[in-house]
DNA sequence: ATGGTGGCGGTGCCA
């Protein structure tokens, strides 16, 4: 069984306690984190390493960064999102890595929030859901196993939301953000969470104002998207909201599945 | 209730 988390961190060095106690506790054999808002060369390596892991840092300075953790090595393949070269932002990482599922692809993505609405942001966020299902074909041409994991900063339907009204006209809720999210899976891939619980109003984000955590007030934005090869493997899927109750938690909380061995 | 939550960085930006 192979066990894959995404986790936005909301930066790793504030949350270095936090990351690595859990890292302990729930033994992911792959961890895609974002928003370490840390450079590379800054980057907890060690103490990341000395719990068995091998790492792929796409950092970036104060804002953004993603991370791949994985227990068996990796091999890098993008570290940004293809198909506008000018973009500098890091919110993008691709590997490969044998597991005990075979040959697995696994990406790290931070998709931009996007607000306010209308603007530059929500143009850069529709962008960027344009770029990232332009990228899908020649990944799923290679007809392999592949999770992308991560921050998709969409709420996929009403249900994901504790109260829709309340987050009208939010980029995270719009038609053309929800659009973009569903085109991924017309392209043939599974949200892993939604394939295995049908039912609602679970949770990967609760803003830190307003008591939300508490009342329970969140919205389901983290999400593992799967390969059809890697779907077929789909044992368990799941988010671990214990991080979230800690002292100095993250705004979201792990996302998980499982897969089969080969 | 003219605040509000948190990280970064040392001021306003971003989420």
């Amino acid at each position: 069984m192979v066990k894959i988390a995404t986790w936005n961190v909301n930066s790793i060095k504030a949350r270095l306690p936090n990351v690595l106690g859990w890292l302990e506790d729930f033994a992911p054999d792959i961890a895609l984190l974002q928003e370490i808002k840390s450079v590379e060369d800054s980057f907890p390596r060690l103490e990341i390493e000395a719990l068995g892991y091998h790492l792929a840092v796409a950092g970036q300075k104060t804002y953004n960064g993603v991370a791949i953790l994985s227990k068996t090595p990796l091999e890098v393949a993008e570290t940004r999102l293809p198909g506008e070269p000018e973009d500098d932002q890091a919110r993008y990482i691709e590997a490969t890595t044998e597991t005990a599922a075979g040959r697995l692809r696994v990406a790290s993505i931070y998709l931009p929030n996007g607000n306010p609405v209308p603007g530059e942001k929500f143009d850069y966020k529709l962008r960027w859901l344009d770029r990232l299902n332009a990228h899908i074909p020649s990944l799923l041409a290679r007809e392999e196993a592949f999770v992308l994991g991560g921050d998709y900063n969409v709420i996929p339907a009403d249900e994901d939301c504790h109260d829709v009204a309340a987050w009208a006209g939010d980029a995270l809720i719009r038609p053309e953000s929800r659009a973009g999210l569903r085109r991924l899976l017309y392209l043939g891939l599974t949200d892993a969470f939604r394939a295995l619980h049908a039912e609602g109003h679970v949770y990967s984000f609760w803003d830190y104002q307003g008591g939300a955590w508490e009342k329970d007030e969140g919205v389901r934005i983290d999400h593992l998207l799967l390969s059809p090869q890697a779907a077929d493997l789909l044992a368990e899927s799941g988010i671990d909201a214990r991080p979230r109750a800690k002292p100095k938690a993250s705004d979201h909380t792990p996302v998980w599945c499982t897969l089969a061995a080969a």
